[in-house]
DNA sequence: CCTGATATGTTATGTTATAACGTAATGCAA
DNA sequence: TTGCATTACGTTATAACATAACATATCAGG
């Protein structure tokens, strides 16, 4: 039951929604061609990058991959933590974190305007189970 | 007068240093080839990896592109400050930022292994030519 | 009607990274 | 001193990620 008159963007954020682990460009562009094709890299980079800018999709720069936004546009940074078991990424609100950076980036000056905060680890369930071996 | 004997890694860490900027893989294999044509992108990466798994250098996610660590195999995570304007990356110790990340992160029963800290602005010097305009 | 903004199509290319295999030198332990 | 693991390096090929440049279409508002 796909709609029709969707955008690319509209229907590119709804394959990034289904998916419970990040998806790379190329992952939606596959995704996309079962469809359509003779779609290229281009309409897929075009996609993600209004969705990023409008913040329905974050990109995970350790990844090369994208997530869906847990509050669709909502307007301030977050913090990805990101299983190297399962490969799931979950985003949190940490201003706390937030704060502190400024801070210490304020102090020297430094004017940010983007933030990329990325953990690696292993979220709860895998380290469970790493535990119970 | 470079030296003799070094190893690709040793030549590497040497041409990442030598710059104030973040040098991507393919930055240090073209000056490289200068004096080895036949490099292989290969070598480099392996180069990296190795640098990197020490802890002499730090890739920066954001950018692809790799930093000499400005404490040479410290074993604390730091964050990256990097400015949009003029290319410089700056890393800085923040110990209350990462407790609050991992107080964050703890209470979700996530273990953290790695830290990816990058943080995109206007450095204090690119900031006050931009005011002066 | 014209014009600017947005979305899309198409072709080509640029950039970043790894796989898979082989060789050479070294150190160390049986 | 032979055998074996380890580390570094060479070589070829390919995979994966991303953008440039230029063309066409649609539509809203002046």
């Amino acid at each position: 039951m796909s709609k029709k008159n969707e955008t690319w963007a509209e229907k590119v954020l709804g394959i990034i929604r289904q998916r419970d682990q990040p998806v790379s460009a190329y992952g939606v562009l596959e995704e996309l061609r079962s469809e359509s094709p003779k779609m290229a890299p281009t309409t897929v980079y075009r996609a993600l990058k209004s969705l990023t800018e409008k913040g329905s999709v974050h990109r995970i720069e350790s990844l090369n991959a994208y997530v869906a936004c847990s509050d669709d546009g909502h307007h301030h940074p977050s913090i990805m933590s990101i299983c190297g078991d399962c490969g799931s990424v979950d985003e949190r609100d940490a201003p706390a974190v937030f704060s502190h950076l400024s801070s210490a980036l304020g102090e020297a000056g430094f004017t940010a305007d983007h933030h990329v905060i990325e953990v690696h680890g292993l979220c709860a369930d895998c380290k469970e189970t790493e535990d119970g071996i």
